[in-house]
DNA sequence: AGCTTATTAAATGTCTGACATTTGCGCAAG
DNA sequence: CTTGCGCAAATGTCAGACATTTAATAAGCT
């Protein structure tokens, strides 16, 4: 695969590595090829070798690609690919054609996680947690339904999932609130967002957020899983 | 804080990195604080502006500085650090002196997510699976009792509960494995390892063993919770 | 022919010095 | 007291040469 099919870029290693990581994610290499060298992409980019490299060092801590001294740049496989930086998701976020497998992973995680953090959000939400969570949620109901405003709906709905991450006052829960912004944004692109859908997307929602307001473990777990059930049906997995 | 009290170091920029993370887990510098400067950094370790450069962009992306031209590298609080990152649970692994707080929350992130963990386990496990399974508790009964196989017996440990991860069959719960290092090395230098409680938690462990083995995914919840109450115990979290 | 050993080419890694850019501070004029 | 200018100090960037590792190739010996 060459470096022709991508588009130009404008300044940084930032957007340089951003843009290779998308190429990459969007399986544009198969794993084992050879990466083109730092002289390559710094001839077709116009930018200095040490962006280059220094765009390629985000990509090798990302387990993207693979580097050693003479013998080049290997592409690695999915599953060396650490998910859990938060650079990924940055790059997976706004990625149209992101691999059904690594959709359907990040899905399967949060359907087997969610009810358990919407648990402890439960135990341990604070006056802010709520605070947060309730915002998030009525932009959620301000946007359901107008089409030009998916994209803030969608915003939204990251918002209130990572509210409840947040709530969990587990700061290694917390962190993983990264991998719901691709996997909801996926939602955008595959849902049709028919009206009665949206509806019940939000009952559900609602759910979630009563059930941590009153300090009841059980139900946000089963209510998270709820919500869940309504994902998988948006995104396609299961009919 | 000076880098006076530092340890040398010899040759090549992970290491250096890998020196300067630990003393920013072991707290040496307080969040808020600005890093020494890289020219003093160089000087101090007798190595280029390069190497300095690289280890510190090691730490700037795990979340552990700050820098910002002009201004310098500013320590960033423990709420900001990336704990996913792998290179995050290679330093913190061997760490005597891990924050209580954190060692606390990577427990409890442990107690609430390897029931669920364990049960997908017991849906999704194959041969190669409960192989590592097998080979990983045998290596745990093996080396349990002799003080001087201590180091072996906790490598059997992550063996075991990494091979629960990687059971379970799903790509995001699979490089939570990494977090699992740095928490049991941490039990090697708190617990007292008595016979008594040792033989208990090889009784524990071969219950998730044996309740994956069977399929049986509540059984495998249970036994995981139990095995983590006994882990709790020698960690000092609950008497 | 087959195996071992130099040689060479090609890629990433490293060093060095200079320069660019950003930031914070001091100082002086208004 | 505020504004603006300029200086100093830190990180960021560049360019070129060099070092090191790797793989392939050619030479040479048995």
């Amino acid at each position: 695969m060459t470096l022709d099919a991508l588009p130009p870029h404008q300044g940084g290693a930032e957007q340089l590595a951003h843009l290779l990581a998308q190429a990459l994610l969007a399986g544009h290499w198969q794993p084992g090829d050879t990466f083109p060298r730092e002289l390559d992409i710094g001839k077709h980019f116009a930018v200095s070798r040490n962006q280059v490299r220094n765009a390629l060092t985000s990509l090798t801590a990302a387990g993207l690609l693979e580097r050693t001294a003479g013998r080049g740049t290997l592409v690695r496989k999915l599953g060396e690919w650490h998910l859990l930086d938060p650079l990924m998701s940055e790059w997976m976020t706004g990625l149209v054609n992101l691999d059904p497998q690594l959709v359907r992973a990040i899905y399967a995680f949060r359907y087997s996680a969610e009810p358990v953090v919407a648990a402890l959000a439960a135990q341990a939400a604070q006056a802010d947690d709520l605070e947060r969570l309730e915002c998030a949620f009525a932009g959620m109901e301000n946007t359901a339904g107008s089409v030009d405003k998916r994209a803030e709906h969608a915003e939204y709905d990251v918002a209130f999932h990572d509210a409840t991450y947040r709530a969990s006052h587990n700061l290694v829960w917390r962190q993983m609130g990264h991998l719901l912004r691709p996997s909801i944004m996926a939602l955008i692109h595959r849902s049709q967002h028919r009206t009665d859908t949206l509806d019940d997307s939000l009952a559900r929602h609602r759910q979630v957020l009563d059930a941590i307001r009153h300090r009841d473990t059980h139900a946000a777990e089963t209510a998270a899983r709820e919500v869940l059930r309504r994902t998988a049906i948006d995104l396609g997995i299961v009919s």
